[in-house]
RNA sequence: GCAUCGGUGGCGGAGUGGUCAAUCGCAACAGACUGUAAAUCUGUCGGGCAUAGCCCUACGAAGGUUCAAAUCCUUCCCGGUGCA
């Protein structure tokens, strides 16, 4: 008996579409479920309290930020990440004092200090950028290398080699010590160390880096076994990898369902084609009884489009950044509330969104703070967005029991796209 | 009144004979952002057009010197400072 247990209460007719319920040591989560990120062990600008309210069930954290800063013994020594972060969750668990909690292995760190740097490439950017463009990747770390070509991290096939951001100094994660660091940080569910890679990478680098991700996977699986205390807290998820090649993607789920695992992620980049292509062929290598946690996928349209591929769990930063930067989420699309337009529109955030807490909230109001540069123009806004992406999946997940999650999908995506 | 320093694009502030429609910062206008090195980054930012280019108007005002002036000279206007 691992440490989480996951039930199918109801499957769409039509799609893959499906309600669960995902029980964890700290209190059940209902499934489709969206998971804010709270990186550092806070999701940016906003309480613990707030999320509660606006039905968050549970809360990502970082394993690379978290061993930087403060290090994953402070995080231990607090009682665990959900004790650290006095997150309680919502709905609360029977028996739970503390809140559901994941972490993400720092496998996304390795694309996005190594291949990713210098925001040249976009975790979206087309799949179809010219294969010429892909930067060679060095394999065994030299710092001089590294500080030449301005990466943070380097790519062996027993681990990565990176640099930290915030002084400099070298540090080296492998799938075992990645492992540790989550077993110290005492996440309900965490994921295997992987290899997270540009979605401009060839079919040949895909495959290598696929490949490598699968055999982390099994040492992380071992590292995981070996520490029967942690095995019976903690679930480990295993990251589907292939990037948008379908067949590379179908082998990758085959392979990593194989091994054992509590749950599945599939990580890496979705276009929108992707999501129609890559997407599909890797959930349907998937059994049905484990869930399935789509990594960083948070935009409206590309959550209901994973939701009826048939994922339960998705976590995305995207809602509290572009809150930070001034855009929300509405039922009409995206807006920008810099933009002058908004200087003087006293309507609500979204008049067809009520978000618990920050009702009276107008965008001429939150326009002006965030021109302005104050800090609460980000948090309303942050918490806007939060607010209305748990409520489309709430919303999406009642559709799916109602039997009717093709029309809310149909509806949502008419009104929200035009 | 005398002396002295200064007046540059929405603001601040570079530039002191040609490569200047004028560095840079701010503001403004728009865009990007999907497992957070992101309260960040990018573009535009005198006007017009057939916009990787061309034309016009511009560096307080008016004259002048020069092949060429935001830059040098003269006068005037305005502001700061000092002395009466």
């Amino acid at each position: 008996m691992g440490a989480i247990h996951f039930t199918i209460e109801k499957r769409a007719p039509r799609s893959g579409a499906r309600a669960g319920i995902l029980k964890t040591p700290h209190g059940v989560i209902q499934t489709p479920a969206f998971v804010p990120v709270g990186t550092k062990a806070d999701v940016k600008g906003i309480f613990p309290e707030q999320l509660e309210k606006l039905g968050a069930q549970v809360v990502l954290a970082n394993t690379y930020h978290l061993y930087l800063q403060p290090g994953e013994k402070i995080v231990q020594d607090a009682g665990g990440l959900a004790k650290f972060m006095n997150w309680k969750g919502s709905p609360r668990g029977a028996s739970a004092e503390w809140g559901p909690t994941m972490t993400d292995s720092g496998g996304f760190q390795v694309f996005s200090l190594g291949a990713a740097f210098g925001k040249t490439i976009s975790k979206f950017a087309r799949s179809n950028l010219a294969e010429q463009e892909v930067v060679a990747k060095p394999v065994i770390y030299d710092e001089d290398v590294a500080s030449q070509h301005g990466q943070l991290a380097i790519i062996d096939d027993e681990g990565v080699s990176f640099t930290s951001h915030l002084d400099g100094s070298l540090h080296r994660f492998t799938p075992e010590r990645s492992v540790e660091i989550q077993h110290a940080l005492g996440a309900d569910m965490f994921f295997a160390f992987d290899e997270c890679t540009s979605p401009t990478e060839p079919y040949e680098y895909q495959r290598e880096a696929m490949e490598r991700t699968h055999r982390w996977a099994e040492r992380s699986l071992k590292a995981h076994r070996q520490n029967s205390d942690a095995q019976k807290k903690q679930a480990l998820f295993g990251i589907v990898q292939g990037g948008r090649f379908e067949d590379l993607r179908r082998e990758s789920a085959r392979e990593i369902a194989s091994l054992g695992f509590d749950g599945i992620g599939i990580g890496g980049s979705f276009s929108k084609e992707d999501m129609r292509g890559a997407l599909r062929a890797a959930v349907g290598e998937l059994p049905e009884e484990l869930p399935r946690h789509f990594l960083g996928i948070g935009e409206p349209g590309d959550i209901l489009e994973g939701i009826a591929n048939g994922m339960d769990l998705f976590d995305c930063v995207a809602a509290t950044r572009i809150g930070r930067h001034g855009s929300i989420y509405t039922k009409q699309g995206i807006i920008h509330l810099k933009n002058e337009k908004y200087r003087n529109d006293f309507s609500p955030l979204d008049p067809e969104t009520s978000v618990p807490g920050i009702e009276g909230f107008t965008r001429a109001y939150v326009s002006h703070l965030s021109r302005s540069g104050e800090t609460l123009g980000g948090v309303i806004a942050s918490i806007h967005n939060i607010g209305f992406i748990l409520q489309l999946v709430a919303g999406a997940r009642q559709a799916i029991l109602d039997g009717k999650f093709d029309e809310y999908r149909a509806n949502f995506v008419h009104e929200y796209y035009g």
